[in-house]
DNA sequence: GTCTATACTTCGATAGAC
DNA sequence: GTCTATCGAAGTATAGAC
């Protein structure tokens, strides 16, 4: 799960997990590392990547900081790593959702798909979104060159929907795929789980205004 | 401009300017308090309120660190002014759209207003959206109460809209006020002036876009 | 894999002269 | 309003024992 972040991870001091096995094995132990994980990623949205410092990882873990380096190369490892796997599990959640279904319903179930995956992992999810500038240059370029792949998915799948006569094209395809992201993405500022309503009517209502918009149809 | 930051303005040091006057007065020269604040709203937005040192901005307005505390007495009141500064005039400019047009153009002209506003004052609005959470809880509460008042002004539109039957009423006025803002303020992150599209451009497709919907209509 | 101890850097902010 | 000089706190990261 973080194997660029890791000194150890794959490198075969425990047993690897079944490959392509999603979730975490019933029952089994969650290492440190994943722990730290985690963790990271809810302090990057909480208080920013700049203002979380490894003093609070290593006391929130309940070890001392310097245990925190045996887990993890530097700070910036943790933030890059979030990036990748939240970006890993959104594209496939996506594509799955734009394989398995009809042409007239496959933009709808990948909005579907981007806003259950983007809100169940909504601190790496967030993270990834707005701490994007803490890091190097070159990994700015790899996660960039990654959300650019998975925002093609989606821009492909509009642009044919056009073509197709399904969606207007008065606007491009272009801009129609950043209004649908900007609709999306900004829901992970406000959304708090358990709240009034569930991610799959937020969902839905959010498909329901792009395609068909707020406005009562004139008759 | 910066009231609450600075010790001295509006102390009664420098001549005040006519009250009510909106823009600099012609040729006027810039404090060097405004000439912070400005490039504070710059930093914060491009390298997180967290990573911005003090240093930096004393560096890249010329003076000593010493000297910054002249204009500001920390830099959590830097943010602070930022927030309320962008909050002030977006509301100013959104609630002067909605008393200038007709009830069905109401929306759209309140539309436009705030992605002009949001987009000319670009950093420090983004700053405001996103560094909240670097602030005290007090000062949270604050931006927090004056963000909520800018919101209620949406809502209160939109719920006109659907009492007069203008908008649909099959989704609460809460979420259609929050969808419209998710579709507006995202676009902060990937705006650049002087780019393919004009801020007008944007902000009239994002008005289309929600009221009418990305899908071809049914005859 | 965790510990104690610490090196080294950078931070925000202040003192006090000019 | 700006400067030089510096403080004390906090930051990331490392050394080396267990």
């Amino acid at each position: 799960m973080m194997r660029e972040a890791t000194r150890t991870a794959g490198g075969g001091s425990r047993p690897d997990r079944p490959p392509g096995s999603a979730g975490e094995p019933e029952g089994s132990e969650e290492t440190t590392a994943d722990r730290l994980l985690v963790l990271a990623a809810e302090l990057f949205r909480q208080k920013g990547y700049g203002l979380t410092t490894t003093r609070e990882l290593a006391s929130r873990l309940g070890i001392q900081k310097a245990s925190l380096y045996h887990h993890m190369r530097g700070k910036e490892d943790l933030l890059f790593a979030i990036s990748m796997e939240s970006l890993r599990r959104i594209t496939e959640a996506v594509t799955a959702a734009r394989d398995s279904a009809d042409a007239d319903r496959r933009l709808h179930a990948m909005i579907m798909a981007h806003m259950e995956t983007a809100l169940r992992d909504q601190d790496m999810h967030t993270t990834m979104l707005i701490e994007l500038r803490a890091l190097s240059e070159e990994r700015q370029k790899e996660v960039r060159a990654q959300r650019d792949a998975y925002q093609d998915l989606l821009r492909s799948v509009i642009s044919d929907d056009q073509s197709a006569g399904r969606l207007r094209g008065d606007i491009g395809a272009e801009y129609l795929t950043l209004s649908l992201l900007n609709l999306l993405n900004w829901t992970i500022f406000w959304f708090t789980a358990g709240g009034e309503r569930t991610i799959d009517e937020l969902a839905a209502m959010m498909s329901t205004i792009f395609l068909d918009g707020a406005r009562v149809r004139q008759p």
